[in-house]
DNA sequence: CAACTGGCTTCCGCTCAGTGGAAGTGAGCC
DNA sequence: GGCTCACTTCCACTGAGCGGAAGCCAGTTG
């Protein structure tokens, strides 16, 4: 008999989403199959609505086959908060120019911070953070700096959660990261040794807007000059200062859109 | 009496994704009125997916009221089409460090030309093209050198249409098109003069992948550079064979997907 | 080469998610 | 007070969506 079990109370725009968002967890192209299984669709109901996304573009198919999200929907999300990203990736190609090592952009979202535009040399780099991307608040500078400069309660919320540990280095006391971000906001920027992945270090500035805490620009290195890094501070603050010239007449909701959205 | 003049054949995800579309008609952020009427919904229709598009972050709503596309949209699309632009950002960074003039990378989707990436200096700079945005290849350097190093059959379908004229440089003639087209393909880059826009030229080289076209790259110059531009051509095609090098072992299918889809 | 397997596609009658007109709300203006 | 405009809520109807099952096809096995 037909419609037997359906799962009553799911829209069917929450399924088109869990499609897309299947192909999030995992890397390359999803066959038929996967995409039901991860977004715990029946087949047949998978089937039907990743051809009619196929049929818009939103996904893509391969001749072999497999599935992968389609340029049409990389096209519908380029309009998305552009304003920060386009006034600030001068900027950020001249931080990168400068110091010769990756350069990020980074906002909070929730409870982490999401990447938003990052420049890096032909080198192959070991990469924790891509464009889009979202990593911890506690193991990042990017993350540190902004959660420093925060509105109180903001980070109080953050402190009472369970703090995921990356590596041994990962600061996970709430206690001592309570005492970590008050100096950070003394001494006006952010570093991390081998938080997030061994092997790399961090430091990073805030990028103020209207007062307020807006972004954060930061740079990765390699372990070994860790005990150096502080000699880019200058350019840092030279770049953020630029930035939040840039960006000082454009409203801060029109920047990126409401950034505090999308919780974890 | 509810449910009288409903329009039926049409499908929730395509209502879904007329919402999205809306926002690509128009800069900035829509009310509820505008986005039904852009998507040519019911009010209360529009309404109700705004509403659930909104909880799962796909749109977001600003302080005034009005909705705008969310982060969570472009986070999902970071992973499209990654392979060809990862790979090749450092080089059109270079690009545009060696020759301090705008630089493009952009590939063919249906009948026009797709920007993948794009760096430019601080300055203003008048803008026709931005990523992710579209224009005619027949008016673009980009556009005519895919179209030059493209299979025969493309090229005749794509001359057969109606050529759209931007400015009165625009060059429309089938027959000259195709002329020129062959010289292109001889010399091995391509050029515009004010096709566009008034004010700006610019110059083209194809990035090969596997014998077969696969991106080009470009500069944008105001037009008072027009008769030195070439100037920049060994660079060019310096960045172009790194290019072709750095994405040799990508198989091509999975550097955008498909990207020949998308038709106009 | 028949039987099997695994992944994709099609079919089709049932049913509830989606629908949209209409009524309600509320801010702003004259 | 009454009008306008933009958004929100309500609710009875109904066809778009549903999904189990059967069909298909290429590859693989005995």
């Amino acid at each position: 008999m037909a419609g037997g079990s359906r799962e009553p109370g799911r829209t069917v725009t929450s399924k088109v989403l869990s499609i897309l968002e299947a192909f999030e967890k995992s890397r390359g192209a999803l066959s038929l199959t996967d995409i039901a299984e991860k977004s715990k669709l029946p087949l047949s109901t998978a089937h039907r609505l990743v051809n009619e996304l196929t049929d818009w573009g939103l996904l893509s198919r391969e001749p072999n086959g497999r599935y992968q999200l389609g340029i049409r929907l990389w096209e519908l999300a380029q309009n998305t908060g552009r304003q920060l990203r386009d006034a600030a990736r001068p900027y950020v190609q001249d931080l990168f120019s400068l110091t010769g090592e990756t350069a990020h952009l980074a906002v909070r979202a929730g409870h982490e911070v999401l990447y938003i535009d990052r420049v890096y040399g032909s080198k192959r780099v070991p990469r924790a953070s891509r464009v889009g991307g979202r990593l911890p608040m506690h193991a990042t500078a990017v993350g540190k700096v902004i959660l420093a400069f925060e509105e109180d309660w903001v980070r109080d919320a953050y402190l009472n959660r369970q703090l995921e540990r990356h590596t041994a280095h990962t600061h996970v006391d709430p206690q001592k990261l309570a005492a970590e971000l008050a100096q950070i906001r003394e001494q006006g920027y952010a570093t991390t040794l081998e938080e997030v992945r061994l092997g790399s270090c961090s430091i990073a500035v805030p990028v103020f807007h209207t007062g307020r805490i807006g972004a954060a620009i930061g740079l990765v290195l390699p372990t070994n000059q860790a005990a150096t890094m502080t000699r880019h501070l200058p350019v840092l603050r030279g770049i953020a200062a630029q930035i939040e010239r840039a960006t000082a007449r454009i409203p801060l909701e029109t920047l990126l859109g409401s950034n505090v959205a999308g919780t974890d």
